[in-house]
DNA sequence: GTCTATAGGCTGATAGAC
DNA sequence: GTCTATCAGCCTATAGAC
């Protein structure tokens, strides 16, 4: 039993799925690993998920519904377009970087689950995008941005903040608030942001 | 046998590996499923690879290997800052979507390997990345670019590119060069360009 | 070069005692 | 709730015939 006792076995089998399916691959991690590392059997760890895939499926839900929460905070703490992006880019950055065994699995392993199972995990992932495409579209619409393509401009934001956990270090060069800052002037430069709402003007900064 | 009897047993066994490993994960796919969709046997498969990973790792170096020296005509094919940039884009982006199944087992799988096969791919991705650094660098030398950070541009500019083959598709609402045209100009805002070649003038377009 | 047979071990899942 | 024992099947890899 590796991880402290405090915790219930639930949980226990829980982080440690996330963390050995994270660093091996779902295909790669037996349950008879996941129930030693969290330190019960494999008994107690169908006592409470009905499969593998199941435990799998739960982490992927809570991983989701977690971060859609968080995005959907983020674009309403301000009301300017800018800020809004600002905003959500930061809390991608922090969830990503902060769960990163999660997002790990949850990225990689959309392949490792059955059809019924991927069409579930998919529609959670086109709620998280629904968030930026409400917020891209209404900044677009308010003059704010000068987006040559909506679609395009997401996938590319969305993207270019999945990658922070593959490198980033708390000991690094750069803090997180500071890589927060680069990535968010980074976005707001793919939506043309220009501060006085005129698409395409002249910057001022 | 499923596929063209005119390829020899080695070139179906790749391509074969390349194909599954890509739709379902490497530890998911077994050498007998490798095997028969080649149209062989085990036994023909270990006369032409020692293992499972040796197997897998030759598919990641002709992939990275192969993407290198794309990277590198491209960087090569003209002068200016700004053209090299999109050449680039234009080619990970190809590169990318028309070997889709083979990135998706490169970039998905780092994991699977051993350490000392992980460390060997690592060094082929560092080859690629260091690439873009130096035609970021000079870009940046020459007053072309306004890189606030290039490792953080860097990373911003492959990531970009890497989903692409992710949501692709031939009859899709945009053509691959239409693509290749809006991630070149998202690369161009992300490394402030401008054409004039003063940091962070006002752009003229 | 390609085959069959097989070794030795691991897989997900279940049954039933406590 | 948690355990042990077990099923049926899969895994990578090897040996040796042809």
């Amino acid at each position: 039993m590796r991880n402290s006792a405090a915790q219930t076995a639930e949980a226990r089998l829980i982080s440690a799925a996330v963390q050995m399916f994270s660093t091996r691959g779902y295909s790669a991690v037996g349950i008879r690993e996941i129930a030693r590392e969290a330190g019960v059997t494999i008994g107690a760890l169908y006592h409470y998920a009905p499969s593998k895939e199941a435990l799998f499926l739960r982490i992927l839900n809570e991983a989701y519904e977690s971060a859609i929460a968080q995005l959907e905070a983020a674009a309403r703490s301000t009301t300017s377009a800018a800020g809004r992006v600002t905003a959500m880019i930061c809390a991608q950055v922090q969830g990503e970087v902060s769960g990163r065994d999660v997002w790990n699995v949850t990225k990689a392993e959309l392949r490792a689950l059955t059809p019924e199972a991927r069409e579930q995990v998919i529609a959670l992932r086109d709620r998280y995008e629904a968030v930026w495409a409400r917020v891209l579209a209404e900044g677009q619409e308010a003059g704010d941005f000068a987006i040559d393509d909506a679609v395009i401009a997401r996938f590319s934001l969305i993207k270019m903040c999945g990658g922070v956990a593959d490198w980033y270090r708390a000991d690094g060069r750069l803090t997180l608030d500071e890589i927060c800052d680069l990535l968010a002037r980074q976005a707001l430069a793919i939506v043309g942001y220009s501060p006085v709402g005129a698409a395409r003007g002249p910057a001022t900064r």
